[in-house]
DNA sequence: CGCAAGATTATT
DNA sequence: ATAATCTTGCGA
């Protein structure tokens, strides 16, 4: 059993957290993986984030406290699995892209959510303190590969986001 | 109220 | 390259 990442995990820089995210162990009713693939979204200096343009209804979870979960539907028929990161009132989460599983890599954020079950009956989840959502240290990782984001249209320019290629590579 | 865009995925 | 599918946010 490994120890349970606290708050102090989600406090710095949305860019940083989502780093330090990968190697570590993902945990949802049962079901479990390593994460290998992370992107930061920042609202105020980050055009492509959700909380670009301030809070809305959707997006104020990422205004809130660090290790919730925000959760969205994407494209009527995908759901998007973040965290929260930062200080409360400082719109910052991590999407968390790829897992890597005993029996499967899971690729993108819409297909992790519907292996693990995860919707917006999650949405607001926190973390730190879900008896069964939560996240554990991991395993080292030696190699972490920094691009830009996948699938956006706007601040494509933010190398923001994150993987481990030498977990991705595994046949 | 209407409408365009969207942090995706599977298929051609 | 494109369809599938529907919620959200913005402007009128």
């Amino acid at each position: 059993m490994g120890v349970i990442l606290e708050k102090q995990f989600f406090l710095p820089h949305v860019t940083k957290v989502a780093q330090n995210l990968i190697g570590k162990r993902l945990f949802f009713k049962g079901k479990e993986g390593v994460i290998v693939e992370t992107e930061a979204y920042r609202g105020s200096d980050d055009l492509a984030s959700h909380a670009a343009k301030g809070r809305t209804p959707r997006n104020a979870i990422m205004f809130g406290s660090p290790g919730v979960a925000y959760i969205y539907m994407i494209y009527g028929m995908h759901y998007c699995f973040n965290i929260v990161c930062e200080s409360e009132g400082q719109p910052a989460a991590v999407l968390v892209r790829g897992l890597l599983t005993q029996n499967a890599r899971i690729d993108g954020p819409g297909k992790l959510c519907r292996h693990l079950g995860l919707d917006l009956t999650y949405n607001g989840v926190n973390l730190l303190s879900a008896r069964d959502f939560y996240l554990t240290e991991g395993i080292s990782i030696p190699d972490i590969q920094v691009t830009s984001r996948i699938g956006i249209s706007k601040a494509q320019d933010k190398l923001w986001r994150f993987v481990c290629p030498s977990l991705l590579s595994i046949p």
